[in-house]
DNA sequence: AGCACGCCGACT
DNA sequence: GTCGGCGTGCTC
C-alpha cells in the first residue's frame, strides 16, 4: 500500500504531504530530506504517516531519511503541538527554534544539501598490530627500529605503555594522547606495526560523585516541604526565597536526587550572563555531568549535544537558556526554572513567541515530571497560583549565614535639588555614602536604567531633536564616535554641526545613560577606578568576563551598569548599591510597571552585602512616597503583590485575564487604518468589550512601516482555547480580504 | 522562507 | 525597444 507522510518544514507553513517510497521505513519524529518547490531541498520532520492519498496532482517523494533515530519523542511532539496551538504559530516555526541550525541542512541541490549535513567529528585512534601483542615479537621489532628510526621506536614504546595504562581492551589510544606526530604514526602504519582507525569523537559526559552542600535548618524545612508536595502529586511548585537565602542549594539537592535515580534534569536560567556563573557553580557540585546549552556555544557543539542527549539513557543534567526546553531529555523528571519572573524567558521576535517557563510546566506534565519555579520576586501569575493552592510552595525568608538584609535608604531628588544638595545626577546622600564606602575600601555598584531614558541631542534654541527617518523615535546619542543611532532599525548618522532647523546654535547632548554616569562619577571621585557594564561596553564575551573579573578581583571600585549588573552576580566586596533614577522605572506606561520596578529594585538591592554583613542601598527618586518605593524599602513583596493584584483584578489584567496583542503593519497609513478598523469591528462582534483598540503604540513607525495595535483580554475563567479558535478564524478571514492582504499581522500571546 | 510570474520606470 | 524593480501567489 502506498504510504504518505505529513511533514513539518522549517517555515511559517502548515504541514505538507509527501509520498513514502516503497521499502523506506519512516516513523513520526524522524528527520527526512525533501524537495520543496522547484529547486529547494529542506530538512523536514515526519509528523504523521498515513495511507490517505492527497488530492493534488504531484505528490513528491521523500528523498531519504536522516539520522538513525527519530529526533523527537512523542512528548516532544506534543510540546511542539501545544506551542503551535497556544502561541498561534506553525509547527515549522517551532522547528526553527527547537533544532540547532546544523541539524537542519538545506540547499538548492542535493549536493549542497549533503554538503550542509552534520558530520560528527572523528578522531584518529591507534593500537598495536595484533602481531606485536606478543612480547617477544614486540622486542624484536623494537630492536630492529631503535637505531634507524628512533622517533618510531619512542612512539611504539609510548603506545604500548599508554594502551596498558588506560586498560582499553583493544589497546586503542586517541592520537592526541601520544606525543608522536602523524608522519611517525603513518610510517608505523605502513610497516603494519600499528593500526589506525577513525572513530566518532566521543562527547560522553562524566559521572563522578556529587559533593552536596550542607543545608541550614530553614533550607531543610523548605526542601522537605517541596519533596512532600511533589510526592503528593503537585506537578509545579514555587520556591520563593529572598536574595542570598540559598535557593540554589535546594535546587542542588533536588537535582541530585533525580540524577541518582537515573532521571534527567533541566535547569533553565534567564540568559547567558547568568548562565556562566551558575554553570560553574553546578560543575563544582556535579562535575562533568553538567551539559551547558546556550547561544554562545558553537553550532556544532549544540548539535553534538542534541544528538548525544537523544541517544542517552538517562541521568542527564542540562543547564541552559530558554531554547533548552526543546532538548530531547527522554527521562525528564525535574525542570527548575531559576528567576522564573524574568522577562527573557519570553521570546518576542520572531515566532514562536513562547514563554519557556510556561512551556517547562507543560513539558513536565507531559513527561510526568515536576517543575520548580524559583525566584526572590515571583511573577504575580506564579505567586497567585501558589497562593491559591494550584502550585505547591516553599519559602526562604532569611539570608544565608549571618548576612543581614541590606539597609535601604530613599533619597528625595527634588528636595535635594531644592537644598542645593545635588551634583550632576547624584544627591548628596548618595555621594556621601559612596565616599565613605570607598574610604573603607568597599565596592560600589551604580544602576542606571537606560531604557526609556536614552541620551539624545537637542537644539537649545528651538528645541529640535534628531529623529530617525524610518522610525518614529528620537535617535540615541553615542559619544564614542559622535554618532546618532536608531535603536529600532540601526540607522546611523553624524551629529549635525549646526541645528538643521534654526541653523543658529550647536545641538547639545541631553538626558543621561550609563556612559554619562561613568564620566560624572570619575570626575567627582578622581581616585576611584570606575568601569561600566552595558550593551555598548560588552562588545564580546571576553570583554564581559574581563569587566566582571576586574570587579571581582577588586581592581575596580565602582561599577556602573544597566540591567546587566542586576543578574545574579555574587560580588563579595559590594557594600553599596545606588539606584540613580527610580522614577523612570515607576512611570513606565505598562500594567506591569510596578511589578517590574519592584523586582528590579529588589534584585539590584540584593547585590549589596551578599557576604559582608549588611550592605546599603540608596534609591534616588522624586516620589519617595510612591507605594512601590515604600514596599521596596520595607522588602515587602507580599504588600506589593496584594496591592498590584487588587489593581489587576479591578482592570482585568493578568493573572485575572489572559492577554493577546495584535500588531498590524503596513507602509501605507490609510490602508493600515482601514484594515485595523475592519479587523477590530469583526473581532468586536465576537469578543465585545474584551477587545481594546485600535491603539497607537509608543513607537508607531519602524523601518518605514506604520504600526497599530489591538489587545484582546480574555478573563481567566473563560476558555482560552475557544478564544484562540475564534481569533484564528477572524484572522484567516482578514488575511483573505484582497484589500488588506498586504497587511502584516503579528500575534503575541501572553505578551510581556 | 524562497522563488517564479507579472506588470511599470531608466537605460543600452 | 529591453533590464529589472518588488508586489502577489504558491510550494505537497
Amino acid at each position: 500500500m502506498q504510504l504518505y507522510a505529513d511533514i513539518v518544514l522549517p517555515l511559517a507553513q502548515p504541514v505538507y504531504t509527501f509520498a513514502v517510497p516503497g521499502g523506506t521505513d519512516v516513523a513520526a519524529g524522524q528527520a527526512v530530506a525533501v524537495q520543496f518547490g522547484a529547486r529547494k531541498f529542506y530538512t523536514g520532520i515526519v509528523w504523521r504517516v498515513h495511507d490517505r492519498r492527497p488530492d493534488f496532482k504531484t505528490v513528491k517523494p521523500i528523498q531519504r531519511v536522516l539520522y538513525d533515530a527519530p529526533l523527537l519523542s512523542a512528548q516532544q511532539m506534543a510540546l511542539w503541538e501545544w506551542i503551535a496551538s497556544y502561541y498561534m504559530c506553525s509547527l515549522g516555526e517551532v522547528m526553527r527554534v527547537a533544532l540547532p541550525a546544523l541539524m537542519k541542512p538545506s540547499g538548492d541541490t542535493e549536493e549542497e544539501f549533503s554538503g550542509d549535513e552534520f558530520r560528527p567529528r572523528t578522531e584518529c585512534y591507534v593500537s598495536l598490530a595484533a602481531e606485536l601483542r606478543d612480547e617477544g615479537r614486540f622486542h624484536e621489532v623494537c630492536e630492529k627500529i631503535e637505531r634507524r628510526a628512533p622517533k618510531q621506536y619512542e612512539a611504539l614504546l609510548e603506545l604500548a605503555a599508554a594502551g596498558d595504562e588506560t586498560r582499553i581492551a583493544t589497546g586503542e589510544v586517541a592520537r592526541r594522547l601520544l606525543r608522536a606526530d602523524y608522519a611517525v604514526l603513518h610510517a608505523l602504519e605502513r610497516k603494519k606495526y600499528i593500526v589506525c582507525t577513525q572513530r566518532e569523537r566521543s562527547v560522553e559526559r562524566g559521572g563522578s560523585a556529587f559533593r552536596l552542600p550542607e543545608l541550614t535548618a530553614h533550607q531543610l524545612t523548605a526542601l522537605n516541604a517541596l519533596r512532600e508536595q511533589f510526592a503528593a502529586g503537585k506537578t509545579t511548585a514555587l520556591l520563593q526565597g529572598v536574595t542570598g537565602s540559598g535557593k540554589t542549594e535546594i535546587y542542588i539537592h533536588l537535582i541530585a536526587e533525580v540524577l541518582s535515580r537515573g532521571g534527567d534534569v533541566l535547569l533553565l536560567v534567564p540568559e547567558i550572563a547568568l548562565t556562566a556563573q551558575l554553570i560553574e557553580r553546578m560543575e563544582r557540585i556535579f562535575g562533568s555531568r553538567v551539559t551547558p546549552y546556550h547561544s554562545k556555544l558553537t553550532n556544532r557543539r549544540r548539535t553534538e549535544t542534541y544528538l548525544r542527549l537523544n541517544r542517552s539513557d538517562g541521568g542527564e543534567f542540562v543547564v541552559g537558556v530558554r531554547s533548552s526546553v526543546f532538548l530531547p531529555l527522554k527521562h525528564l523528571q525535574l525542570i527548575v526554572v531559576d528567576e522564573e519572573h524574568d522577562a527573557s524567558y519570553k521570546q518576542t521576535e520572531p515566532a514562536p513567541r513562547y514563554n519557556a517557563r510556561d512551556c517547562a510546566v507543560v513539558m513536565a506534565r507531559l513527561t510526568g515530571g515536576r517543575t520548580l519555579l524559583g525566584s526572590a520576586t515571583p511573577s504575580l501569575e506564579t505567586w497567585l497560583n501558589a497562593a491559591s493552592g494550584k502550585y505547591g510552595r516553599a519559602e526562604l525568608t532569611e539570608r544565608y549565614g549571618d548576612a543581614r538584609p541590606p539597609e535601604i535608604l530613599v533619597s528625595d531628588t527634588l528636595r535635594a535639588a531644592r537644598r542645593g544638595e545635588r551634583k550632576a545626577h547624584f544627591n548628596k546622600l548618595l555621594l556621601d555614602r559612596i565616599g565613605e564606602t570607598l574610604d573603607r575600601g568597599g565596592q560600589v555598584m551604580l544602576f542606571q536604567n537606560r531604557r526609556g531614558f536614552s541620551p539624545y541631542v537637542a537644539c537649545s534654541e528651538c528645541g529640535w531633536t534628531a529623529r530617525c527617518p524610518h522610525c518614529n523615535v528620537t535617535l540615541t546619542y553615542h559619544k564614542g564616535g559622535r554618532k546618532l543611532v536608531c535603536h529600532y532599525c540601526g540607522h546611523t548618522e553624524d551629529v549635525p554641526a549646526k541645528c538643521p532647523s534654526c541653523k543658529v546654535t550647536d545641538v547639545l547632548p541631553m538626558g543621561f545613560g550609563t556612559e554619562k554616569v561613568e564620566e560624572e562619577i570619575s570626575r567627582i571621585f578622581p581616585e576611584a577606578r570606575v568601569a561600566r557594564l552595558d550593551r555598548d561596553s560588552v562588545t564580546s564575551e571576553k570583554a564581559f568576563s574581563a569587566i566582571i573579573a576586574d570587579f571581582e578581583a577588586r581592581r575596580t571600585d565602582i561599577l556602573v551598569g544597566t540591567q546587566m549588573i542586576t543578574k545574579g552576580f555574587d560580588f563579595a566586596g559590594v557594600s553599596l548599591v545606588g539606584i540613580l533614577n527610580a522614577d523612570n522605572l515607576l512611570n513606565n506606561p505598562d500594567f506591569r510597571a510596578a511589578e517590574r520596578a519592584f523586582q528590579l529594585m529588589m534584585q539590584v538591592a540584593g547585590r549589596a552585602g551578599r557576604r559582608d554583613d549588611g550592605g546599603e542601598v540608596v534609591i534616588q527618586t522624586s516620589e519617595p512616597g510612591h507605594p512601590v518605593i515604600r514596599q521596596v524599602a520595607a522588602g515587602d513583596f507580599e504588600g506589593m503583590a496584594r496591592a498590584q493584584l487588587a489593581e489587576r483584578k479591578a482592570f482585568f489584567y493578568p493573572p485575572y485575564a489572559r492577554l493577546t496583542s495584535l500588531t498590524l503593519r503596513h507602509r501605507d497609513p490609510s490602508v493600515l487604518r482601514n484594515g485595523v478598523m475592519d479587523l477590530a469591528a469583526r473581532l468586536r462582534t465576537r469578543f465585545g468589550r474584551r477587545l481594546l483598540g485600535p491603539m497607537t503604540p509608543p513607537v508607531d513607525r519602524i523601518r518605514g512601516e506604520y504600526l497599530v495595535g489591538l489587545l484582546l483580554k480574555i478573563e481567566s475563567g473563560a476558555s482560552s482555547a475557544r478564544a484562540r479558535e475564534l481569533l484564528a478564524a477572524e484572522l484567516k478571514t482578514f488575511a483573505g480580504n484582497p484589500a488588506f492582504k498586504s497587511i502584516t499581522v503579528v500575534v503575541n500571546v501572553d505578551p510581556q
